[in-house]
DNA sequence: GGCGATTGTCAGGGGTTTGTAAAGACGCGT
DNA sequence: ACGCGTCTTTACAAACCCCTGACAATCGCC
């Protein structure tokens, strides 16, 4: 994925990533990039910190090192470079620059990923990640404590996120009821959830019907 | 163990290397390097070349093979790099670096030093050490005296870092039940190794479903 | 704006899960 | 058979989470 909002930059950029026979997403803008991150699997970033809007730093910080990222900027600054690393970017290239650079930097680095013990089965959705495995949780760079039903509830709004899910769904779902009892449980734990995730729009309630989770 | 004269990049790779789960000890000059390798067991050096007094190739010199080293230097000269090698340095890395580079730099160098005769294989997680052919586990630095239990729980334990692992698992992995009987031993034996390791928090309990080794 | 229905919020009790200490069971070598 | 160390069981205490139920806030609709 390419994250740039100047157009030539970026479409040249596509297109010697793809002239080295990658398949190159190009977005303009931070919010675009985790939204779209959050919908594709995508392997590596090559992010550009001058962005309108969500610039680069925030939108690496909010990657929080699930992606491998190649930072980009227009200026050489040193003081860029060493906050980029620090949150989490794999390399950096200056403008102006010159695309096959990058390209080998690309390659390079997705080289390296791939000795990385495989990141398990992790789900993603805008600033909140999700590992299974690990039984992790992290909103917005920093990991967040929850309890079991927290857990499952959050993995299962996120495994459907975009789609509406039902309350007698998530019960059955989440907590293995057959009956739709009339409990205020689910709205409990939502509560609590969104709370804790610090992003409380993350989980949106559907008046007369449930909840959603959406970026 | 870090050698490092400029405080920002000091920290920084400390910071990862710790990150990665690793003990990372960081001196400021050359003099300090040799002292504290006498001191403590280092796994490791990341060695600055440009350092004040005793520069990198002399320390380099004075450790003669015994700890692998990777050279970082201020210069991307081929030049520096054949000496440091032919002072046997074991990987080369040129500032300005990625951290995340330095760390994967790290691990390979440790695991191919884990092949070398005299090493058998060992994991850490954290502050714990453990050498399987040794059947030794240190925690902290010192010695730490484990039953066969112990042991096996900790080695599995520790196979599995990151990850959340059952009881009932343990109970088939390390006892070799089949039934997943009530019964207490688990976590009796847990809380010998947090006793024993003296880091209560490397063996996180996950309630309602087992625990999970992190550093 | 007012009304009814839906959802959010709060705090506390109850029940389950886990920690811990001590005693019993077991194996092993002498 | 005895002593010793290790492992398991037992019993109890502590921590924790989950649900409940009442009340407040909000929304949709007229």
């Amino acid at each position: 994925m390419v994250v740039e909002d100047d157009a030539n930059i970026g479409a040249l950029v596509r297109t010697y990533l793809e002239r080295d026979g990658y398949r190159a997403l190009w977005v303009r803008s931070g919010e675009a990039a985790l939204t779209e991150l959050a919908r594709h699997p995508v392997r590596l970033v090559v992010l550009d910190i001058g962005l309108p809007g969500i610039d680069g730093f925030e939108v690496c910080k909010r990657i929080g090192g699930q992606v491998p990222v190649v930072m980009l900027t227009a200026r050489d600054e040193v003081e860029d470079r060493i906050v980029g690393l620090e949150l989490g970017a794999d390399d950096y290239v200056s403008k102006p620059f010159s695309p096959r650079e990058l390209a080998a930097r690309v390659k390079a680095v997705l080289r390296r990923a791939a000795d990385r013990p495989a990141s398990g089965d992790v789900t993603t959705l805008g600033p909140v990640t999700l590992a299974r495995a690990a039984r992790e949780v992290r909103a917005g760079g920093r990991e967040v404590e929850l309890t079991q039903r927290e857990f499952d509830l959050l993995e299962y709004l996120l495994r459907h996120a975009g789609q509406v899910v039902t309350r007698d769904e998530l019960l059955e779902a989440v907590w293995g009821f057959q009956s739709p009892g009339q409990t205020r449980t689910v709205e409990v734990h939502v509560a609590q959830l969104r709370k804790k995730l610090g992003h409380p729009n993350l989980i949106r309630t559907v008046r007369g019907l449930g909840y959603k989770a959406a970026a």
